[in-house]
DNA sequence: CCGCCGTCGAATGTATGAAAGTTTCTATGC
DNA sequence: GCATAGAAACTTTCATACATTCGACGGCGG
């Protein structure tokens, strides 16, 4: 009865991880072909689960299917990635305001742990714990449907900030916005800390290749 | 070259959209069970084409996938819909603000349409017209990302209004409001549409279960 | 020399078969 | 009579075999 890691369940679903997890690192560049049989064989596993997996994996947005004519990694542009900020800056202020009220200690002190692995840690996680941090934010907003859309869109940034050449570092000045933010979370200014989270997240934008930037949708 | 009906490339594309409409229309219910041979018979097809699409709609969020066990219809709690009214009304009085000033007279006319055609048209088709005609509003913001996001909520918050016995039928107020909504747009009354918007969307979810209503997150 | 067409090859899409796990029903022991 | 162990039937899962489609290459004709 130990149980200790959870039974990976199907092979579908560790493929499904496994290529997730190669195109979010950047390791299938965008518009790469995904052959079924040269992944079936480089993993062992016969096309069937292959398959599967790549239809899920099109569903999330990562992949695209061309009928009779295979699979590929799914290009992002950067219009795509204005309007994932875009949707970050109408979202998550929101959930942040609702989480303040409900924050405990506990949620302060991880956020703390993780702007401290931020700083170590390589800057192939950093996106993802950059969405950890948020994450542990919002989370007591208690809005789980939210947030799983939310760590998609985390998700794709993620992918193109790594395909971008640009690579602008802005990791210096997100560890100030993040420590402020987690201060203003602390200390229950919710006015300040939307603020600064509306600031944090255009900042992110700053860099992007000029295109269509997000207002602030007239709410003044 | 006539090639009417465009067949609809490969079979397992063909089952998505089969089970998807039967899950959306609420011929199978919230939990039913979803058993391969009994699909791939009714069908006329295999299984490996019904397992693809199961794997496919588990990433829309309309089916569940336990291993080793099956598949059913996900349930929806109405605290998810009211999470789904929460992003509504939060992406998109944005994307009706940037939409009004590129609105064309196609675009209105389109609109005016499809307000005339939920009349008279029956209640199972009710939900995607209504989107049909709120993606008019919003299209001309050029925002085709937040879209398919926003379409798919619609498309879950249809499938529980329909499993819903309370079926309050709102139609005559939204009918009213998407009309007053329109001459807005037409008047290039940004300001106002949106606050209307605003309201329609929190009018929607008026006779949803006390739960979590969503508030307007502080932005005043 | 250019362009069209038919054949061949490779990869995808579908069907079927075999193995593993789950559920159910029965029969047995207490 | 009830609980439980075990076997049978069913379902899912993965692998393999078959069918189909797309593209490339080369020959043939203009």
């Amino acid at each position: 009865m130990s149980m200790l890691a959870i039974s990976k369940s199907t092979i579908a679903t560790q493929i499904v991880e496994e290529l997730r997890r190669r195109i979010i690192k950047g390791e299938y560049r965008a518009g790469m072909k995904l052959q079924q049989e040269q992944i079936a064989q480089e993993l062992g596993v016969s096309r069937s689960p292959v398959r599967e997996a790549l239809r899920q994996l099109e569903a999330e947005g990562l992949v695209i299917l061309i009928s009779q004519k295979g699979a590929e990694v799914a290009p992002i542009s950067a219009s795509e990635v204005a309007e994932m900020f875009e949707i970050r800056l109408q979202l998550e202020p929101h959930l942040l305001a609702l989480a303040i009220p409900q924050m405990t200690a506990a949620d302060l002190s991880e956020a703390a742990r993780l702007i401290a692995l931020m700083e170590t840690s390589d800057v192939g996680n950093w996106g993802m714990l950059n969405w950890d941090l948020h994450r542990t934010l919002y989370s007591p907003a208690e809005r789980p449907t939210i947030l799983r859309m939310l760590e998609r869109v985390h998700q794709n940034i993620d992918r193109y900030l790594r395909m971008e050449i640009t690579r602008y570092d802005g990791r210096a000045t997100a560890k100030a916005e993040h420590q402020t933010l987690v201060s203003l979370c602390r200390a229950g200014q919710v006015e300040r800390a939307v603020s600064l989270l509306r600031m944090h997240i255009l900042n992110a934008t700053a860099h992007l290749p000029e295109m269509a930037k997000p207002d602030n949708g007239g709410t003044s």
